[in-house]
DNA sequence: CATATTACTTTTATAATGCAAGTGAAAATA
DNA sequence: TATTTTCACTTGCATTATAAAAGTAATATG
């Protein structure tokens, strides 16, 4: 529905390119993992990720995946401090490329969470069917509920 | 063959954390594309990319993707000032990230390039096959063909 | 009311990027 | 053969981004 020209947002009309602009940096796709993979979903959380990034950073990252509509922010109900970020469709459409990059590294580096790649190699579909369907279930639930 | 456990040249064990160390930047995946999609092989080819990159970063980038034997550099038989870049497997390999990336952007924003968008949405296995098949015949060619 | 928690911002230092100009080797041209 | 051009870079410098540490405002908790 929208899309039509290209946006003389981008440095060029190339779509590959696009992604780059949006995601071609060392933080955006790993605080997309947290929210995706782990639950991520507080300033908090994300800082206690293992690549440990700077609040400065991530405060910065929040706020450019918003204004790309890849997240969504929003205050908890429950608690004035908390703000809850949230995967939109968009977000969550970046399942296959997180997938696919996961596979590639996996295939050619030596990387841990063997899990998580097993998970994905014996079924790929269907793991990013169960991404789509989990997140779309804890959304819900994570917006509604207090804890 | 090679792959154990995780390697300490990365910031954590998780392999998409590898795959945006390794290609987490503006440019790095853009070079890759013009090798993949668009046959360049030369540096003066790099930059007549629609993009614009500067010459100390393409330098930076190529060095860079040879040293995680993602490309390969060698000398031009037939011209001692030229040297010829060419994707290894690993960079090939790319192929499947790429083509989501592409996918993505495409979805989402208003992007150019739709006969690309096209070929791949018709059947994104087979465009994916067309890459490697084209790659791997090229390849042979450029290496052996002067021009 | 005092303390703690949360999501940041600010400050300062360091590193990366981008632009313009320059270099050296090899090849093409006069 | 001498000169010019091409190619793949490098260098210098200004701008911007990143990182680490400390600080702050609003809310919550005991």
């Amino acid at each position: 529905m929208a899309k039509k020209k290209p946006d003389p947002r981008w440095r060029s009309g190339c779509p590959l390119n696009a992604s780059v602009e949006m995601l071609g940096d060392r933080w955006s796709l790993l605080i997309i993992r947290d929210m995706m993979l782990r639950g991520s979903r507080t300033f908090k959380e994300f800082l206690a990720s293992y690549e440990r990034i700077a609040t400065n950073i991530l405060a910065d990252r929040l706020r450019r995946l918003e204004s790309y509509g890849i997240i969504a922010a929003q205050q908890d109900p429950s608690d004035g401090r908390r703000v809850i970020y949230v995967l939109t469709e968009k977000g969550i459409d970046l399942a296959p490329v997180l997938t696919e990059m996961v596979l590639w590294a996996a295939a050619h580096e030596e990387t841990g969470n063997q899990a998580l790649l097993q998970e994905i190699q014996k079924d790929k579909k269907k793991f990013i069917a169960g991404v789509r369907q989990r997140w779309s279930e804890n959304t819900l639930r994570q917006l509604l509920i207090a804890r």
